[in-house]
DNA sequence: ACCTGAACACCGTTCAAGT
DNA sequence: ACCTGAACACCGTTCAAGT
């Protein structure tokens, strides 16, 4: 009973299994297809509205059924990290290490903005995919290539990697989706900013540059300062 | 009944709310002894941990009971975030701003290192309270001392609580108190990063390097080269 | 002014039972 | 091989009722 409550189609009713009688059994696509509707689920709930019967319901199923095909849901979340991670374009090998690493961080960053709490997930989970460990493995070669010693590689990608989230979980904390509600929050921290007591002078005289600095410029800012600081560690 | 099971006291019995009964009203302590206790939960079962019954539990009363002294859990957390800072000490103006970013900064790293979780609770809380505002403000003038743009005072001092806040939260994950587990988890680490198939050659040649990295190095190295960068930049 | 009991609407996870 | 019902041990929060 009350089955077809899910799509409105003309698909197969159960959108989850039906591989299970359509053919042979293939774990593989059951996990995908979970993790996809997963993602599905945090685009419209967010981080802390990701739940695993929210998730089961998308597919149709109990909230049992999920163990069947991931043993928890920290594993769901590190299945997820790695499928966004997978949207992240190799480096290109024959840039100067600099615009390679330039070029990662601002693809991590455009992806992780792409999805609602992108960088949460990925905080929230250790770098274990292949799709982390990829990423992670270019960075280390571009880094190597240019002629840093294992030691400042080693910290480089840590820091690089470290940044970027960072600055991506700082960026989206209590942002909404809603463009005139941004706003909105925006003019509301302006005039905040603009009452507050004397003993904060500074922080007065700056309202207008900290509510305008646009966050594009400031990624950018932070990435180049910390590649000039690389740079300049060059010959150890 | 059950009563007196908190402590092992001579104490008042209701170490929460005796003040009640001891003299005038006194909204103020009831306060922040809440947040005191909050941060002991916190340090005893971690940020996943900190649940209104378990502080509940600790102040020997109902969860219930919270809500007269706390609109709902985040504005716990806000009390708590601003606890924290509250015990980093202010910048010595008398330095050169170099100096200053980067006491500021290992402070901030120490003080959210000294308690369990402590970058998480920071990163779940908008910069909103006194002690907050107070370390923003300080960082602001010394840059504008500095004689950095409005511009770049902003991007520059958002940046910098970025990088720290960042890095302190991807030290954290996944870690635990003892040191023999740490010790452990380190030894796993690089016998895994050895095993990785040939695809990661960087990676597996990486292994111990990656794995012996001390934070402490790597978060100066991260640092440094920030403020090399913004320095780059003073005359913008 | 504060605390409590009881409830509401949720969580993640397990497990015997079904097909 | 997978799904379900039912349960367990939790959550945050509200609210009428007590003192």
């Amino acid at each position: 009973m009350a089955r077809d409550k899910t799509a409105g189609g003309q698909q197969p009713r159960n959108t989850f299994a039906p591989w299970a009688t359509a053919q042979e059994r293939r774990p593989r696509l059951a996990r995908d297809e979970l993790v996809r509707r997963a993602l599905k689920v945090l685009n419209a709930q967010g981080f802390d509205g990701l739940t695993m019967r929210r998730l089961a319901a998308e597919l149709g199923v109990k909230a049992a059924s999920l163990y069947n095909h991931v043993r928890n849901k920290e594993e769901l979340l590190a299945l997820m990290a790695d499928a966004i991670c997978a949207e992240i374009p190799d480096l290109d090998r024959t840039e100067p290490w600099r615009e390679q690493l330039k070029g990662m961080a601002r693809e991590v960053r455009q992806v992780l903005m792409s999805y609602r709490d992108g960088a949460r997930v990925l905080a929230a989970t250790p770098p274990i995919g292949p799709n982390r460990i990829r990423l992670i493995e270019q960075v280390l070669h571009a880094l190597q290539s240019a002629g840093f010693t294992p030691a400042m590689v080693a910290d480089a990608a840590y820091i690089a990697n470290s940044y970027v989230v960072g600055f991506v979980l700082d960026e989206t904390v209590g942002r909404t989706a809603d463009p005139a509600a941004e706003k909105g929050r925006a003019e509301a921290a302006r005039a905040w900013f603009k009452l507050l007591p004397a003993e904060y002078p500074t922080l007065v005289a700056l309202a207008d540059a900290l509510v305008d600095s646009p966050a594009d410029r400031r990624f950018e800012l932070g990435l180049e300062a910390l590649l000039d600081g690389f740079e300049r560690r060059l010959g150890k």
